[in-house]
DNA sequence: CCCTTGACTGTTACTGTATAACATAATTTA
DNA sequence: TAAATTATGTTATACAGTAACAGTCAAGGG
């Protein structure tokens, strides 16, 4: 039996896919994405990477922790921070405010700041492209003045599948 | 280059004005709005909107907390999370969740869910309205299947005034 | 090959953010 | 006034994040 066509890489949390293969795509791609850049994707680094994309989901840095220190790996909050920080600045994971937590990056290597669409009830969390977003909040900022840096965008609301699921 | 002055209310956070009435005006409001719903202003919630009110950026609830128990009332968290938690509720008071604080709002009355604009030189925030932004991100959004309920729009940068003094 | 150097990991200890649970007091409603 | 509701105060604890220092490992130069 064949595997589906894989689907759009936008919709990934959103779709039922064989995650096996997207996990390890990604963790691949991540290698080589940190040696380019000449950053060390070392075993704990990697292994919080792993522990990410296990869902499409959001990690607490303490959930990410209790996970390291069953492999034996240091269990202080300091081992997961390390690492979240290296995976955020590599381009490799996100930070999502609004649950203080990470998240997989599922696009590495395309320099972007995506708009998260967070699910409600199944807590999925998916990129979307944030540019005509970006553009937007240009505009509104150029109206008062102010000059942008970095933006934040983060919706709330139902993922595809949640939306039959719950009324 | 200059952009035409916008509506005065909405640069408030951003220019010198008359504070002492911006406060006043605004405590007066949100005695009216929270009467016109049902729910009661009551002293700690007052004194809390007054602190949010006095600098035109947000504050952590243990900053709040600290100006409650100086005034008389509790000093344990739950005073300062339930009283915050309420004027959100209301629509008197934001969370900036790029921050984990508050802020008092500006437009209060106005169902609205602004895009925050953060100066990071003066830690100052306006209101931005988050029309056009949230239009972008249903956009993107829909093409996704995503059904959007609330989003969480925050800029960082830096403000006008700041802009001159920091290069 | 050994030694120096810098990067990575581990640990202790601490600050800051937020909530659960329960007791008490005030307000509303019946 | 009594009961129900809502609000406040307090204790205790969970969750999030960082500073500082000690040990370890992996180059790279002699
Ligand atoms: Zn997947
Ligand atoms: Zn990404
Ligand atoms: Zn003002
Ligand atoms: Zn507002």
């Amino acid at each position: 039996m064949t595997t589906p066509a894989p689907p759009p890489d936008q919709t990934l949390a959103f779709q039922a896919h064989d995650h096996s293969h997207c996990c390890g795509d990604l963790i691949a791609r991540a290698q080589v994405i940190a040696g380019e850049r000449g950053a060390r994707l070392t075993p704990v680094r990697r292994r919080v990477l792993e522990i990410l994309l296990e869902h499409h989901r959001a990690l607490g840095a303490y959930e990410v922790l209790e996970r390291l220190g069953q492999d034996g790996f240091g269990n202080q909050p300091p081992v997961a921070y390390r690492a979240l920080d290296f995976l955020v600045e590599q381009g490799l994971a996100h930070r999502v405010a609004r649950l203080n937590a990470f998240i997989a990056c599922t696009h590495p290597g395309q320099d972007h700041s995506p708009a998260f669409l967070i699910c409600r009830n199944c807590q999925a969390v998916a990129e979307a492209p944030g540019g005509g977003i970006h553009a937007a909040v240009e505009t509104a900022a150029s109206l008062l003045g102010f000059a942008v840096e970095r933006t934040i965008i983060e919706a709330l609301g139902l993922c595809p599948a949640c939306q039959e699921a719950v009324e």
